[in-house]
DNA sequence: CGAAATGTTGACTATATTCAAGGCAAGTGG
DNA sequence: CCACTTGCCTTGAATATAGTCAACATTTCG
């Protein structure tokens, strides 16, 4: 993947995936309209400095991501990854300025929108206004369960968790026929930030995981040998097909 | 207080608090039309049951309460404190069911909505939609702040922290003359909730504070003798004014 | 090939939890 | 008015989970 591809959004594959729900012809034409040509960041990009005053929104196209705080002594909390179809950038708009920051995890490819857009969007089209409230709560659901993960569960539960949740929201983006090792991409340190441990225990506690059975990784994929158990282990729940999420 | 009363939106005392931006005439009464009888609940009732299919949407129009998540053996993880203007119940619109609990902190007031509101509110108003956005948007930061602070402060820095967002919070709601003591109704099981602490740990943790003078809880009021010391503990910064906020 | 990033491991330490008791104040019912 | 309950706060001792520090191994990549 190099170069720049301006796919128009009503030939985009990523709309193709079953997760997402179609949108109206006219609905499409708006979102086209304000999308810029597409951008490609290498790994370990930022893409919106923590405080950055003024900063763009994307959709990410491909590849991952995640959104981080740090104190000012450097310990980093990474809050939560981003997937593709996931909307990035709508925090700048309640504070002045960016109060997180968001890193690339892998090489990423961005639809980016002028600053006004998620305004525009709402003024042209309530359904997409809509859909903005709904991935604003959405992601908000994301950070809920980090923080009972982080707050409430031990280390073994939180990792339990963590590839659980991640596994499934990976799998989804993939054809069924690829879903028994999903791309993970996570060093053991964005692990470890992600759920408050330090790198020597999730080391640890990763590789006890391991020995139980539950997880494997390897060559940047994850697969989960024995999902029921390590759902028991996570105590998480809710087996259902998740609602379709909109796409912007 | 009690009895039910229903001033109408556009008298609506807090309305004048000056964190709150002015809406226009029409999108005022948009609200009024759609906002049921004005509801009184007491302190300790489960406003929105962990898991409820249907549940309705509400302005905090008095009062305090908490959104929170449970693990199926009792643990509890406290995700945001609610004050009046807060908006609750987006979250369902995302899951089908609520994925988090709603429990009153003290006696609380609720302006109710019908559970379409949020997509009325978006086609009928653009501005009001934008609105909504916000909220969820600010309550994000809220989850996301919190989260730093239980993934990475230590407990006495988690306190600080708490204890001075929540301050802020509280005082902007108050007259100016009146913010050197703000309403405070939390119990110290609260505070240990919230931060993923045990009680106990807490407790000395809140003494200590104490003991260097960062804080004072009396009678249901909390009191910061010296903000700045305490601010610097809790690593907080940001003393701008905050942005004005939407009131639906 | 060498440098840098990531993964691995052990020994030691610290922060925070658990468990167990008891105190105090407010509310309740006899 | 008093006994009793209930909820919240307080405290100490023992324990455990997770962090820190310090190496070293392995992989990746220019």
């Amino acid at each position: 993947m190099r170069g720049i591809v301006n796919t128009p959004c009503s030939h985009c594959p990523l709309r193709d995936v079953a997760i997402f729900k179609q949108q109206q012809k006219r609905e499409l034409q708006l979102i086209e309209s304000l999308r810029g040509d597409q951008i490609v960041r290498p790994m370990g990009a930022v893409l919106i400095a923590e405080g950055a005053a003024q900063t763009a929104l994307y959709t990410l196209f491909a590849g991952w991501a995640f959104r981080y705080k740090t104190l000012t002594d450097g310990r980093r909390q990474i809050l939560n990854f981003l997937l593709p179809g996931d909307f990035i950038g709508l925090q700048q708009k309640v504070a002045d300025g960016a109060t997180h920051g968001v890193e690339a995890l892998t090489e990423v490819w961005l639809c980016p929108f002028p600053r006004d857009a998620v305004w525009e969007l709402h003024r042209q089209a309530p359904e997409l206004g809509y859909d903005i409230t709904w991935l604003a709560a959405h992601e908000e659901s994301l950070v809920d369960n980090n923080l009972l993960s982080v707050g409430r569960r031990s280390a073994k539960e939180r990792l339990a968790t963590l590839l659980m949740l991640l596994f499934k929201r990976a799998a989804a983006l993939l054809p069924p026929e690829q879903r028994q090792r999903v791309p993970f991409p996570l060093t053991q340190q964005h692990m470890a930030d992600a759920l408050g441990l330090s790198l020597a225990h999730t080391h640890r506690t990763l590789r006890e995981l391991e020995r139980l059975g539950l997880h494997h990784i390897e060559d940047g994929l994850l697969s989960l040998p024995n999902p029921r158990a390590l759902a028991r282990v996570a105590d998480v729940w809710g087996d259902g097909v998740p609602p379709e999420r909109p796409l912007i």
